[in-house]
DNA sequence: AACCAGGGAAGAT
DNA sequence: ATCTTCCATGGT
């Protein structure tokens, strides 16, 4: 067992982490004790790695600690680059002063974006969370993961795409998928696992590429390509116009009396690339 | 009881 | 290309 302290340089709020992962029912948290575990996997190796919070938003402070003294370098890159440590919101909170965004946007300051563990995790998730309220999303999670992932340590790890896509469409509906769910979570693993898609690789395209090439997937459209951009890459400047959550968030900050057009989005968002992310994670907070 | 939910595919124009 | 319609299922 080891343990590293980290000091940011930057304003960060973990709370926030902390907060949002109360949603997901599997996640093992310790709201009391600002701690969360957080399963990583490196070469087919399962860790877990507790991440305690200290400090505040201004002074950000962590203990992180786990058990593999081989793996302790990756580990610690890997839950950094979770958490976003390496973003400096600096030069963020310095674009939005002057913008239409600015009174909300420095009433969340330090927010960062509260990236999903795992990209075939993230994607898989946005496929099971398209067009449902977000209580039974995460019921549907946590019986797939129940299911077909594992527990280690007492966290619970995603299913491996090799063990999906070795389901029947019939092993999910049994879960409540719909039928066409089913087929969306399944197919892509399938592809993932024959190699026709590469998730690793793909991270290092650019935005567009990344767009381009997902929504070619029978079950990926638009909002699913960006919201693996934005929560399995953590890239800085996606607005997901077509969500529900930012359009009822704009309607309420702007006071819109209805919900824009993704026309209005447009207009009304022209301001804040490039980091739109970051607006966008300040609209859903403040609708929480 | 109707409408909504952090959509998408397939069909129609 | 852009617009409907249908899909499924739980929540409010």
């Amino acid at each position: 067992m080891w343990t590293e302290k980290i000091e940011l340089t930057s304003i960060y709020d973990f709370d926030y982490i902390l907060n949002r992962s109360t949603m997901e029912p599997l996640k093992r948290l310790d709201m009391e004790q600002r701690t969360i575990w957080i399963p990583v996997e490196i070469a087919d190796e399962k860790h877990v790695v507790k991440v305690h919070g200290k400090g505040s938003i201004q002074e950000p402070k962590f203990a992180i600690s786990s058990d593999s003294i081989a793996a302790r370098d990756a580990l610690i890159s890997e839950v950094g680059n979770v958490l976003q440590w390496d973003v400096d919101f600096t030069s963020i909170n310095e674009h939005f002063i002057g913008t239409n965004l600015e009174k909300l946007f420095f009433a969340h300051p330090g927010t960062p974006i509260v990236k999903d563990h795992g990209l075939y995790f993230s994607l898989i998730k946005g496929i099971i969370h398209q067009q449902l309220n977000m209580k039974f999303a995460h019921t549907l999670d946590a019986r797939f993961v129940q299911k077909y992932g594992g527990q280690h340590e007492q966290v619970w790890f995603y299913p491996r795409p090799e063990t999906v896509a070795r389901l029947s469409y019939e092993d999910l509906r049994e879960l409540q998928f719909s039928q066409r769910k089913a087929e969306y979570v399944i197919d892509t693993s399938r592809k993932i696992v024959n190699g026709e898609l590469d998730l690793e690789q793909l991270a290092t395209a650019s935005d567009q590429e990344v767009i381009d090439t997902l929504i070619k997937l029978r079950g990926i459209g638009r909002w699913t390509a960006e919201n693996w951009l934005l929560f399995g890459l953590g890239r800085s400047n996606l607005l997901p116009k077509a969500d529900i959550g930012i359009q009822n968030a704009m309607k309420f900050y702007f006071e819109l009396g209805r919900k824009p057009s993704i026309q209005e989005i447009e207009e009304m968002s022209e301001t804040w690339t490039p980091y739109q992310s970051y607006a966008s994670m300040t609209l859903w907070r403040s609708i929480e």
